[in-house]
DNA sequence: CAGCTTATGCCAACGCCATTGACCTAAGAC
DNA sequence: GTCTTAGGTCAATGGCGTTGGCATAAGCTG
């Protein structure tokens, strides 16, 4: 098997499984959302889905080359849907903290898939609207050149970032999350206040705050500032430009030795980037 | 076995492995992040850490209650790292860039360690640190109460965020980073423009900028807007407080019917938090 | 030093997992 | 009706985390 791996999106023989279910990448992808709602980050698995989809987990690689190409059309997939109905209203800042609160909200409807894909750059056809979505609102604000590209980086990196973290905070199993929230109630609260007199009084609050996103605050922030810039073009930035990322410190393994290709996290990005 | 899962921080019988190794948690902590940093997130499996330590791979449920409880203290250990050797200058905004800085980039000099950790709340005692520091800087510059949680819960929440964010993206394959930094200049840089006009006239300023992180100017972004605060207390936020994030739609399938336990996303916390 | 307790390491096994090669069969072209 | 082959199924491989049972040596007590 596997010599095709993916034939094109117009299948040609609709052949039904044992269960008389007749598959497509668009049940598949549906199927797989309902199960990540369903059960969990860890709830989607092969079998799980073949299972669900009333065929053999095999199947499924007539389909995706694996479960990681898979996750980056689960991406694209919840991308169209933050974006699905928006309409500009003229306004900038309000364009923008829509756009930013839908993403954000898209992607916090399906924890579990956030979790996997907010990280991923999949360069699909609706993360490609998007990203033409948001340069021409911030070009309409009147923003040109570099600091176009600097505000279009910072918002669409902090909507990322954040809808990665939140996700997965909501992603753990409930008892997981009901421990995490019972400990800001009581571990904290429970600081002696003279090693952590800080947190001793504060921890009240934090109990309150802690469980909520705090990005609507931090996207409001960075709409006053690009507002602000406007308003006086000479209010650069206080600190310097955007930090180069130093690379991974050790060279990787190339795949030999009992590695398998590339493990489930895997090789992201497989079918390069092709619009 | 798992009777007591996690003795004591110091142990009784330092037996020796079968190949002479003494175990302890601080040896197999270091261990797990120089695995992670050599074969990747995926590379991090008990059996291998097992062979790398010279032990069993069923030795290291008598330290951690589970690979989950072992991801909970790299993460500490990160924290740690980050604020070693740092000192207070007094001056709050540049000692919040430097801490902001220094989380993040001490996550990012483990970028597989930090894809793992970054939105975990361990507990540990580093974090409890980390805490108790920041909400020092913040009282000193002048926050209380709601300002102070607000300002804590917002710069906290922006590093890990960030960290996560830009530890994923270094986390990857090298052949997977080259197709995205490719894929700005070519994909992107190769849009018709009369079909997504903005990203055809901005390709090359992105692919110069989006490969950096857009952590410091945020953060930058976030401590002038408290400075701001502080000198017209009047000034808040544009839009409301935190918004409260919905659980996960569906209802988790209960431990039964071949689920496992909780699975390597796991159960989180399983020690509490004892500071 | 002898003897006891038990902490801690090892072994073998369980039930998951993704993935693949070999096969079979029915869908659609002619 | 016949043929080709896409698209199913089956069975197997080698990985994984985790656990129960067992053996043994470390350290205490005398």
């Amino acid at each position: 098997m596997a010599k095709d791996v993916v034939a094109g999106a117009a299948r040609q023989r609709r052949r039904r499984t044992r269960q008389g279910e007749v598959l497509s990448h668009e049940l598949i992808v549906r199927t797989a959302l309902r199960m990540l709602a369903e059960h969990g980050a860890q709830g989607l698995t092969a079998r799980r889905l073949g299972l669900a989809l009333g065929a053999d987990p095999s199947a499924l690689y007539r389909y995706f080359a694996g479960m990681d190409a898979l996750v980056l059309a689960i991406a694209d997939e919840l991308t169209g849907r933050a974006l699905a109905g928006w309409t500009s209203t003229g306004d900038w800042r309000q364009d923008l903290r829509t756009l930013g609160l839908r993403i954000h909200r898209a992607y916090l409807s399906h924890p579990q898939a956030a979790v996997l894909t907010a990280s991923r750059v999949s360069g699909g056809p609706h993360v490609l609207t998007v990203d033409e979505t948001v340069l021409s609102i911030l070009h309409r604000a009147g923003f040109r050149d570099r600091d176009l590209a600097r505000h279009y980086h910072v918002f669409i990196d902090s909507c990322l970032a954040f809808a990665a973290l939140d996700a997965a905070s909501l992603a753990l199993p409930p008892a997981a999350l009901a421990a995490d929230e019972r400990m800001w109630r009581t571990t904290y609260a429970a600081l002696p206040s003279d090693t952590h007199p800080r947190i001793a009084e504060t921890a009240p609050l934090l109990a309150a705050r802690m469980t909520d996103s705090a990005y609507p605050d931090v996207l409001d922030t960075l709409i006053d500032r690009a507002a602000a810039e406007l308003a006086a073009p000479a209010t650069v930035p206080t600190g310097a430009g955007p930090v180069p990322m130093e690379k991974a410190p050790a060279g990787r393994r190339t795949r030999r030795g009992g590695l398998r290709p590339e493990p489930p996290g895997g090789p992201a990005h497989p079918e390069g980037g092709s619009a």
